[in-house]
DNA sequence: ATTCTTGCCGAAACCGGTTTCGGAACTCAA
DNA sequence: TTGAGTTCCGAAACCGGTTTCGGCAAGAAT
């Protein structure tokens, strides 16, 4: 009997109510006669217990409202049911605008299952690990969401040296041992290159992101199968890299335009990085998607709003959380990482800043060095 | 002595080493030849412990990397040592590139102090009361942040009853018991009102926020006191409401301007909403910052890259985040809730959208009716 | 009728901490 | 010398669950 349910229970008008104090397994057990030990085992779904017991635990549960409190639970099997975060706030991240879409989406997952998410963040690499160790270390989560993976990522060798289940938002070099969820930007990049030669052009820039970070081979890899599939050739010149914010995609622009040989068309990896374009075309005197196209990635609000609107391929970033979250899940829950990789498709959103070329590449070249020094010019029709 | 500690440790090489297990506080107690109850009480602050016997404890529990389960003294003491944060995603909006900076001020506050955070999402109003009661019942935090808040706040009458710590971002109708954080937004909008009069403006438009939002009546609040210490008149037609994201702001915005005596001036309480300003003007051919000046509030990213650029009060919302966790945690230790309330300013950021009126509201009529029907317009000069 | 299974559940240990209680040793005053 | 306080720590209960172990009763096999 639980010695504690008379100190804690009131009798009032002849019904038992518990004041300020939650319903314990002990509870449960005493009103129906059980220990504890055999009310816990039914509700985990144990054998050894007959199908009426089981049955009339979970419905006296039920009624009376009983929880298990997950960190009594935790202390005997390891496990918070939590899934941890850990963001990495980077002074010029240029991809804030998804977090709550993406937090939403593993928050989501993980409450349907009646887990939770611990949410941590750091403001650098280092930061970034010792935080995880911590919240190992305090077993303040089961197992971890890595969102924005890189090529080499000490993440990984932590978690796995640690031996705490993990799930990439993305891939990496090394794949052994991870499950991952991830968007094929190399498709994606892949299709952009290959339509806008379609429409005819033939010089066509790629602009790629931070080459730390693995998506960027993987999207480079794709702008150059586009190329090929299309039947160009890579010019090493047309390549720029390291643009994730408005300011520096406006520079690569620049200086890729400022050749003499100059892009007709533009992929960019990021969309803010997209956005720069449109800075670089105002000061150049150029107009987007007309006298130079653009198709980009990633899908962001400001994309919509800008005129003329961005070609992209958007992510859903909820979605993917919602994914990451199940499948890190039952990672937690025993499943190889190898039967837990999934991918996804970006999706094509056609707006009005690509076309065809209204100047060759040569032409594009006399309009821009015959009115302009090929400096950075700050006026210029717009 | 620790029963366990032979079956866990291993010895090699004359080093003890712990392959995949934990230090636990029997370890240490074992160490020092004392009991885990001592050790424990030593390492809480526990008088009856001798300074020498404490100060050897925590020595020897930071050489062997001991940190304490937090769900296991949970179980005894009922802290998790986690603060919960549950956010309502909606459709509209407008806020969520806030998130990060405030998720991160949250986090890196608590993280300070050894917390951390849970987060969790909601889509609608009676979703966040069951997720909250969901967090308090499975006791994955031991308070919550509270943003958002609204005029009558259904999430703090529930976490009154159940009594569990909170504190608002933002004030609410009945403030008993409640301790909170707040950016003094009325104060901003009295500035900005006063500033439009001080520059010449005679009739200025309030367009306001959300009015389930406390925000809402505050910042009207503000609108009146600025125009009163202007010695203006209030002038119901010159308000609107309920507009918080681009469409509401510039539908809000037409049909101020379509009035026979317009407004030469904006108070935007949103700055998303403030963005429809624009549109509308760009609709109607006006030229922000010189036909009409708007000031808005919030300070979001996108009022930086608009032209003109917007003027506005900027809230820092990674340091809400701070002094709210920071708050909570004192809270959840037992200090008054009357004793943790704390208050900031918007800071003023003056940019291009404002300036001495170029017409007056006579003019602007004229100047709008003898060219537009008074009906929403597609076309006009851009 | 006896023995061997099998199904089902109680009893108790256990997880890693916290907290209460009591008593040994040491002071200090009478 | 003794009695009353203090100081400091050990012993054990406790928190709310999970898991192991063993045993009873019913049915099957011999």
């Amino acid at each position: 009997m639980n010695t504690n349910s008379l100190a804690k229970k009131t009798v009032q008008g002849g019904k038992t109510v518990s004041p300020r104090t939650r319903v314990t397994i002990s509870d449960v057990a005493d009103k129906l006669g059980l220990t504890k030990g055999t009310v816990s085992r039914a509700l985990n779904g144990y054998t050894d217990i007959s199908d009426v017991t089981r049955r009339k635990v979970s419905k006296a549960a039920e009624a009376m409202g009983y929880r298990p409190l997950s960190h009594a639970q935790a202390i005997r099997t390891g496990r918070v049911r939590a899934l941890g975060l850990v963001l990495q706030i980077n002074e010029h991240d240029g991809h804030r605008p998804f977090f709550a879409d993406f937090i939403a989406g593993v928050t989501g997952a993980a409450g349907r299952e009646n887990w939770t998410v611990t949410v941590a963040t750091a403001n650098s690499d280092a930061d970034t690990l010792s935080t995880l160790e911590r919240l190992v270390e305090e077993r303040k989560a089961d197992g971890f969401v890595l969102p924005r993976t890189y090529i080499n990522d000490p993440r990984v060798d932590l978690l796995r040296k640690l031996e705490v289940p993990f799930v990439l938002y993305g891939r990496t070099g090394d794949l052994s041992g991870c499950a991952l969820y991830d968007i094929r930007g190399e498709a994606a990049m892949a299709s952009a290159t290959h339509k806008l030669a379609d429409m005819g052009h033939r010089r066509i820039a790629f602009v790629n992101g931070g080459p730390q970070y693995n998506y960027s081979v993987l999207r480079y890899q794709g702008y150059r199968d586009g190329l090929s599939r299309a039947g160009l050739d890579l010019d090493p010149e047309l390549v720029a890299v390291d643009a994730v914010n408005e300011a520096q995609g406006e520079a690569a622009a620049i200086a890729l335009l400022n050749q003499t040989n100059p892009p007709t068309a533009f992929v960019y990896a990021v969309d803010h990085a997209a956005l720069g374009l449109y800075a670089a075309c105002a000061k150049l005197g150029l107009r987007v998607g007309q006298d130079v196209s653009v198709m980009s990635y990633d899908g962001v609000p400001e994309g919509a709003h800008i005129t003329p609107p961005l070609t992209t391929y958007s992510v859903d970033s909820r979605s993917a959380g919602e994914r990451l979250a199940d499948l890190l899940i039952r990672r937690i829950r025993g499943v190889a990482p190898e039967d837990l990789r999934e991918f996804a498709d970006a999706r094509f959103i056609e707006r009005a800043s690509h076309g065809v070329p209204a100047m060759s590449s040569n032409q594009l070249a006399v309009h821009l060095h015959g009115r302009f020094s090929g400096q950075n010019s700050t006026g210029g029709k717009q």
